[in-house]
DNA sequence: TTCTTGTCGGTAATGTTATTACATTATTGT
DNA sequence: ACAATAATGTAATAACATTACCGACAAGAA
């Protein structure tokens, strides 16, 4: 069911530029390191996110207002993860890394307490921020 | 536990001003609102609001980029709702009305798959966005 | 082919959200 | 009074995102 058509040259470049990254990119970001590309100004990537989000090849990052590119398989054109229906991301506030959790139970439980209130759900966020497993250890304590 | 002094002046303004709208404010709209009472800048919104959400009386909604005041119960110093830990929003995209559900379930959810990755959350983020009970029965074929 | 339609792309300007820097005033504790 | 802390005022700037306008190009219809 997945549109499977090719990717644009932007569209291309940015994703590339999201898989490149070990944290997440904004929108500016991404406009200067694609600078050597060509591009110029800000709705060249804004264009291209878009249409990365809408296949499922990209997610935006509420919390940060930044972008990342999915972790989940892509290569054939149909079921491209996110099973669950719902990811929920964990935000490592020290190193940038971002962890995809797909969890059923969480997005029955969220689409029960919908129906409850007879909501319905277009889109939801769920962004956990906090400290990574190789973080967590280290020495927090502002002063050395 | 809770901190019980007073509010100042410029976070009771800005308080208010959320309690008398039906729908989020942007921290600018805050501002709009507040003219006649004084305010001229932006961070004077920003300082109030980030104090009040500190105490709890005023939610960020990270997908809007707005705010909400709190709907629990903030009367008496202690326990100020949110047993949880962990509240979502169903935010309606038509009225702008924002639903706080406070749901220990969930909240146990994402804190068990937290642990198992040894992720240690600072601070969860859910929200909904989508239609409420009174919008969800309206025409919302484009043209009508 | 020619015409239309739709998608994509380039550029500029503008709009919206948030912070930094610095000076001042109010409050609190001693 | 004095020092320390918290709150405020103002200006400037940074960071994030969109609108408007125009041109290039490909696919499909006439
Ligand atoms: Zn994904
Ligand atoms: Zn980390
Ligand atoms: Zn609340
Ligand atoms: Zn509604």
């Amino acid at each position: 069911m997945t549109d499977h058509s090719k990717l644009t040259r932007n569209q291309s470049l940015v994703v590339s530029a999201l898989r490149e990254s070990d944290a997440p990119l904004s929108a500016y970001m991404i406009l200067d390191r694609l600078r050597e590309d060509g591009f110029r100004a800000p709705l060249q990537v804004y264009r291209a996110l878009d249409k990365l989000i809408e296949r499922g090849l990209v997610h935006r990052l509420e919390s940060l207002n930044a972008f990342v590119a999915c972790r989940h398989d892509h290569s054939h054109g149909h079921s491209h993860g996110h099973q669950g229906g719902v990811v929920a991301f964990a935000i490592c506030e020290d190193c940038g890394s971002v962890a995809e959790i797909d969890d059923p139970t969480i997005n029955a439980r969220l689409m029960a307490l919908a129906t409850d209130r007879h909501f319905k759900t277009e889109k939801t966020t769920i962004e956990m921020r906090g400290h990574c497993s190789a973080c967590a250890g280290e020495s927090h304590t502002p002063q050395a």
